[in-house]
DNA sequence: TGAATAGTGTCTTTCAGACAATATGGA
DNA sequence: TCCATATTGTCTGAAAGACACTATTCA
């Protein structure tokens, strides 16, 4: 699961790899509780986004071509140094604007693992404060509005014909993914994916795109429809293909699933 | 769930709150995909450890009393400046040795949020990067080694007699206690709280305290029972205090529990 | 008419909650 | 003996998986 939780049988115990302060940086005495002013070691924060959503029944990601080394020509999440005087939440909002030119960008974010592997970065140590950021599938404009931005399938990801990701950005979206999926199980978040008014078969599709898996319509169609708060029923049917028309749906405001959605095996 | 994970109903678009870079650092272009080394905002990144475990039938966290200023003679989490050539797990581990000098304190450690209000410490702009560490019930020495640091229960946070936090570490605390409860539910990890050979009554009160609720002995002995690789049987009895003397187990040696061990209501 | 999707109903299995009943030690 | 805890077993209800069947549209 957390791509960075390991467990560790056999710890550290302080003297194995016993400490020494770098050179630059770290001049404070290493007493408890104080981070003097003066003691700033050279570590870069950045913020960097997996934003996610799903466009034409797929699972799809935001991605940024570098136009510069070291992975010239390799794809990257949007990110940002973070400023002394900004709270990550902006700092995501601020990554994506400045990256792919996408204004208001999310309907949800929420924080992902901290990526702090000491080589990630070849030029110094960048430690990055990853956010999960998702966008309602109707709003973003198909290919970003800067050029460099698109919106890649994360099916593709893997591909040949893919992008190839820069530094360890596919674990980031290996992440964001993850979490995404785990927020469907648990809570009604599916239903910012979709364009209301929705049909219960466009919901299922967001979450098959999502998980990767079909689930059966009539016990999906009979979970939703009993959770308080999931969806609520609105007027008028449609048809999307051929097929009985479909009851149209929109956010029900707010629905938390005990037990969770499950996700087939 | 999580703290800093906040629904942006209406996120800054990138013009509400227009970026300004600060005047210290952020000297570069912000162009795409570039840190350059010379951009270097006056941002610390420091790594704090909420360490728990379960003694006499009590979940504990380990503080350290501050010494200076601010917040002088309140409680802390252990905590150090993550140095540039150190990963985030390291540092962990050098927070709980140097602060409290407990070596190899953790059988299982995983990461936890990430603390990055902008004025969470008055001094300089400080991002926390948080950590789960657990110690095995047996292990650390009842009292820490070190002056100025103890186990508390985490029960005695709120009372007037415990002690009083700085700085937001209440909220780190209630992290780290939230997270070992979820993987409580889902994995075998409250086998790492108890001491070997332990007996299902001492596991389920190892739940119950990290959960703040009771368990109906005989389901949850079902439970754990039913699920392969959770607990093996081994030879011999214990009696505790008084009644009936309990069958002896050790860990199973890995489990995933699904569907999760249920938490009451 | 046939294909495709939506909607309804039912049967079965799994599993948790509740709780009774028995086992076995110490006070 | 009484009390406390462990262990076993049973009954019940909630909920998911599987699937049959009907409804409704378009090609």
């Amino acid at each position: 699961m957390a791509k960075q939780g390991k467990k560790q049988g056999r710890a550290p115990d302080g003297r194995g790899k016993q400490h020494k302060p770098s050179k630059k940086g770290a001049k404070g005495a290493d007493g408890p509780g104080g981070y003097p002013a003066a003691e700033r070691p050279d570590v870069v924060l950045v913020v960097d986004v997996a934003y996610l959503t799903v466009a034409d029944g797929e699972l799809v990601v935001l991605l940024v071509e570098r136009g510069r080394e070291p992975h010239r020509g390799r794809w990257s999440v949007p990110g940002v140094v973070l400023d002394p005087d900004e709270a990550a939440a902006d700092a995501a909002v601020r990554a994506v604007v400045a990256r792919a030119g996408i204004p208001d960008p999310f309907v949800h974010q929420e924080q992902l693992d901290v990526f702090d592997a000491v080589g990630r970065d070849p030029r110094t140590r960048v430690v990055s404060a990853t956010v999960l950021g998702v966008a309602a599938s109707a709003r973003p404009p198909a290919g970003g509005t800067l050029a460099g931005s698109r919106w890649w399938p994360v099916a593709a990801l893997g591909d040949p014909d893919g992008p190839a990701l820069a530094f360890d950005h596919g674990d980031i979206v290996a992440a964001g993914v993850e979490r995404l999926g785990t927020r469907l199980e648990h809570t009604d978040l599916a239903t910012a994916l979709v364009a209301e008014p929705f049909t219960l078969g466009e919901l299922r599709r967001a979450y098959e795109a999502v998980w990767g898996v079909e689930l059966e319509p009539a016990n999906f169609r009979r979970k939703v429809l009993s959770t308080p708060g999931f969806v609520a029923r609105t007027a008028g049917k449609r048809i999307v293909g051929t097929g009985r028309p479909a009851d149209l749906y929109v956010r029900g405001g707010g629905a938390v699933l005990h037990p969770p959605l499950p996700r087939g095996r």
